[in-house]
Formats: structure tokens, C-alpha cells, sequence
DNA sequence: ACCTGAACACCGTTCAAGT
DNA sequence: ACCTGAACACCGTTCAAGT
């Protein structure tokens, strides 16, 4: 049967990104199917895999445009607070991934529960946008303290960034009881990040 | 059909179990399926809704278990260095978790990417279990810190905790690029541990 | 060249019917 | 009372065959 060609390659890539992100937000990433966005966007399975390797390859699409999503909005943080001190700044970084956490819920805990298969590494271009991601906390540090070498300036940002991480995760999957104060979260990392400026100092 | 009774309700919830493990350990926690297990154990599928109520509530049960093999180890690394200043107790406690999650990769990894459907909220006995893990900690500055409430101190076990798994876990699942040194994390974790006791003192 | 339809080899879960 | 077998409603992925 077909070339129906309603649709340009292009096109389709841009329906079957839309509609997928339609379906994890409103059902969740376990809810992904590539039949359920087949039938969404008025094509059939085997079509997806013309245009995307495979499910995998497309899940890694779609955190690759939630990476690139969050990325301003944190480089926007830090900018917006850059005359306060150092730990003020980062503070409000820490809010803006909460908030952003909570407010894409579904996207943010899709990143984290994907795993790569063994045999198809992590694409090159899928590393960058992460390394991408702790640049606006780099340059907090950059700007405030000094280190003997770049790496060791690396090595900070990314500590820092996965202590918070841990943090929201955990206490977002329900892994952290007994911690059901509002403020909670905030206290912690407050505290941490204080601590990691008091240890740079 | 049948009544076979070739085993008791015990002895079936024990063969299923450890072939579940044996799955898990070997192929992963998405290769873990009621079909696989039931072929494993020379039974049908539906045998596995006699003893569990879904594969869900299976998953929450293996889940439990391996809380309480990391339990005991944990509390063994504190007690192993009770002599030793506490920075240096929670750094070996750190390795430990550590080493427990590189030798039990599949079912730690398990742990968190088994997210609880909406309406099933984790049971009491699980948060039980959890809530347990963070004892050996709490025990350690409960020792060598003051808090002004309970609450305090359980807080700050939490945020150690999460922030030392946190590091853990994005650095095993490939999510901290740039970091490839073979000492990195336990610099890491090992500077989070000294910068956070002297918050506390 | 592009898309379909059908197939292959799977899933979790339920439940009537047998022993 | 316990287990099976079969069914239901799904999966991801592939690919010959049509236009």
C-alpha cells in the first residue's frame, strides 16, 4: 500500500515528538508506547522506525529536548540572581530544578529511569547536553572561587548538582520518609550548599 | 489441571523469589517477567497471582529484600569503625554503600527505577524498611553531634544520605560525564562528608 | 521511496473449568 | 483448595508487498 506523503519526513519527526510528549505527560513514561503514538498521530507502528531507530532511540530524543528545555531556564536562575553571593545564587538554581522537577514531572523522572541498553553507549551528543547542564553552576563557582585546575572546578559542580539532584529525587519517589515538611527539601539543600561554600572558602 | 501440591504456599513463594533474583542478577530488572519466572519454576503464570498479588507487588516484596541484605552491612561498616573520628566512620560507611551497590548492581539499580502506581501507595512495611537504612547513620551523629530535636538529626541523615547516593547513583547510571577518574566519587563523597561535620560542629 | 499490514515473539492479568 | 489453560488486551520490531 502507501506513500501517502501527507507528511514530510520533517513533518513527521515533529507529529510523532509532539504526540509523544502529549502521551508522557498526561500518562507517564511507562504509558510510552510506540502503537499508542501510531494511532495517535493516524499511522501505523512500522512508520515510528522509519523515522526513529527504535523506541530507545526516541526516548533519547525526547530527554534530549528536556535537557535542552531545563538548560535555560537554569542559566536564566543564575543570571537573574548574579549580584547576590555566591550561595544565594546557587540556592535559587536549587529551586529552579525543583521547580522545574514538579513542573514536568513526568519528563524529569523519564531521564532518570531510562537506561541506556549495554550495547548502544550513550550517544556522544546525548553526553554534551548534560556536560551542557552543570555550565551555569561552573560558572557560579568560576566567578566566586578559585581552583587549581579546571577539572577540580568540574568535580565541584558536579558533586554539588548530584547531592541536590539526590536530594528532590529521592525525597519526589517517596524515599525519603518521615520528611513530610513542606520546607524540607529547601532546608537541606540550603544547608548543603552553605556547607560546600563554607569548604571552599 | 490440578492440585498438584508438589509444593507448599511457602515453599512456592521461596522458588519464586529466588528465581526472581536469578533473573534480576542476571539479565536485569527488565528482563523480570511472571511468564519467565513461572517457566523458571516449572509452572504456569497464573500460579504467580496465587502467592503475589501482580508483578508490582512482587517487585516491592524483592525490593525489600534487598534492603535488608544492605541493612546489616551497612550497620557492620559502622561498627567496624566505632574507634574512628565520625568523618571518617560515614566515609567508610560511604564505600560500603558503595561496594553493596557495585556488587548488587541489578536489584540496586531495581530499587529505583520501580516506581509505585498512584493508587498502590508504598506500604507502611516498606517505608518501615527504609526508614531503617538511615539508622546506622543516624546512629553516628547521634554520637558524635548535638541536635536540638529528633527531627534535626534525622533530617541531616536524610541529606547526607541522599546527597551520597545521589552521587552514586548519576555516576553508575552514566549521568556524570567528565568524570571518568577511577577516585573521583570518593573524592567526592569524601569532600561532602568533611565539609558537612564541619557545618555541624 | 514510503507506508502498510501482517506476522513474530513476546507482555501482565484474569478466571472458568478441571482435579 | 489449588493449578491450569486459554483467553483478553496489549507490547516492540521487522519486512514483504503494494503504490
Amino acid at each position: 500500500m502507501a506513500r501517502r506523503s501527507d507528511h514530510t519526513r520533517e513533518e513527521l519527526k515533529e507529529l510523532i515528538l509532539t504526540s509523544a510528549s502529549k502521551i508522557i505527560e498526561k500518562e507517564g513514561f511507562s504509558a510510552l508506547t510506540a502503537r499508542k503514538i501510531a494511532a495517535d498521530i493516524g499511522y501505523t507502528p512500522g512508520t515510528l522506525y522509519n523515522v526513529f531507530q527504535s523506541m530507545d532511540g526516541l526516548t533519547l530524543v525526547l530527554n534530549g529536548i528536556t535537557l535542552e528545555k531545563l538548560l535555560p531556564v537554569l542559566a536564566n536562575s543564575k543570571d537573574s540572581n548574579k549580584d547576590k553571593a555566591p550561595e544565594e545564587i546557587m540556592k535559587a538554581m536549587a529551586r529552579t530544578y525543583r521547580d522545574f522537577a514538579i513542573n514536568n514531572r513526568e519528563r524529569w523522572l523519564m531521564m532518570f529511569k531510562h537506561e541506556i541498553s549495554d550495547e548502544a553507549e550513550i550517544p556522544e551528543w546525548f553526553r554534551g547536553k548534560i556536560a551542557l547542564l552543570f555550565q551555569p553552576l561552573e560558572d557560579v563557582l568560576k566567578n566566586h572561587f578559585s581552583f587549581k585546575t579546571d577539572a577540580e572546578r568540574q568535580i565541584a559542580a558536579r558533586s554539588l548538582w548530584a547531592s541536590i539532584h539526590g536530594i528532590y529525587f529521592l525525597h519526589e519517589t517517596g524515599k525519603l520518609p518521615l520528611l513530610d515538611g513542606k520546607d524540607v527539601c529547601e532546608n537541606m539543600t540550603d544547608a548543603l550548599i552553605d556547607n560546600c561554600v563554607k569548604g571552599l572558602r
